[in-house]
DNA sequence: TAACTTACAAGCAGAATGGTCTGTATTTAA
DNA sequence: TTAAATACAGACCATTCTGCTTGTAAGTTA
């Protein structure tokens, strides 16, 4: 073997090192929320799911709020970024308002994102700092959906009623969804909820 | 001053006792709930908010949990107190489908109840025993909100065309305005909010 | 009034948590 | 190659939490 090639394993450049343990840390306190709940995500469970030391995360995180706030941004990086997949994926560069309808509905019930981002909103309830961060990224996130919803509403033969209040419209669809997101933590009835949204969608479109 | 009539102040019976100090310490934990969040309030907070010793909470609640059971118990037992004594407000016998939402509005948000309600089922999501107490409890409430709805549904003079699934309409009316309240603990935008449901309720009405 | 039961006060023990501190290995820069 | 910076490990400490226990006061019952 030619010792002229860079070894990755072995040798990893400070950078890679933080990237890496950064992302174990993240997606630790994603799963301990799932699990147990964003007020029993301490950090030493969380250290304990990544398979790191205590000493290791406070030195990427000095404070657990600092590890809970790259949290609640992560959480929303990967919404987006299921997003944006989700898109490419359909994009037959055309969706319909319905397709759109179920394409939140699917953002929602992928995965334990909505989950996690349930309980922050929760907790950010009574933690200004973490409202702060919470209140800047939700909005962003509304308006990226907002966007995506505008264009299919622009690009339907047959505009709804509501066609000038679109935004109004799929704010209030996220809303329900929420909703329901809360209502499956403790019912767990997806027939039902599934049916329910199709009235919605029915109700509206 | 004759001694024969009773000095309620001085004596007291035991039930009396009981009663009060259960009442005040159920108080104070939705009080801190309120305030603090459900993770925060612990059973020290909650003694002092109440001016109440350890000793006594635990006498009457012997642990933590008993208490936090107590009090979801209690949040649907005031929410269902309020609606009843609106009802019986407005009761010139007849309710309007749009006076039945804008009802359901209030009882969202007048006062906090519905703040901690979902602090509730949001910890029940990842706790078994608290999610069995949420569970029932909120199904007795969706049903009693059911009823209601549905016989003013049927008193309406031009019933809407989804007559035949009004409880579904409600229920997602309730899911929707769950969905309000978080937003709220993290926005509010009062007015907007309010908007929103106008919109809600033109776009089913 | 005397025995008993309930209400309440207050302290203690064990566990968990978050932050800090010290020490060591690895990487980077000079 | 050597010095500095960064990455990581693990122990320690102060705080907070819950449940338990002991002791006292108040109310109930016979």
């Amino acid at each position: 073997m030619p010792p002229t090639q860079p070894m990755p394993p072995q040798r990893q450049s400070q950078a890679e090192r933080t990237d890496a343990m950064r992302s174990r840390l993240l997606e630790a306190t994603l799963q301990v929320i799932t699990e147990e709940g964003w007020a029993q995500a301490s950090t030493q469970k969380i250290c304990k799911k990544a398979g790191v030391s205590r000493g290791a995360q406070t030195h990427h995180f000095p404070t657990k709020n600092s590890l809970l706030l790259a949290a609640v941004r992560e959480i929303i990086t990967r919404y987006q970024f299921d997003m944006d997949a989700a898109l490419d994926e359909t994009s037959d560069d055309r969706l319909t308002l319905s397709e759109f309808f179920d394409f939140l509905w699917d953002a929602c019930f992928d995965g334990d994102l909505l989950t996690c981002w349930l309980d922050a909103m929760n907790a950010a309830r009574t933690d200004a700092l973490l409202r702060e961060e919470v209140r800047a990224t939700d909005r962003k996130s509304l308006t990226a959906i907002g966007h995506l919803g505008l264009s299919t509403v622009r690009l339907e033969a047959n505009p709804p009623v509501w066609s000038d209040q679109a935004d109004e419209v799929i704010e209030l669809t996220v809303y329900l969804l929420r909703g329901f997101v809360l209502q499956d933590g403790v019912h767990q009835d997806a027939a039902k909820r599934r049916k329910l949204f199709d009235l919605w969608k029915q109700l509206v479109l």
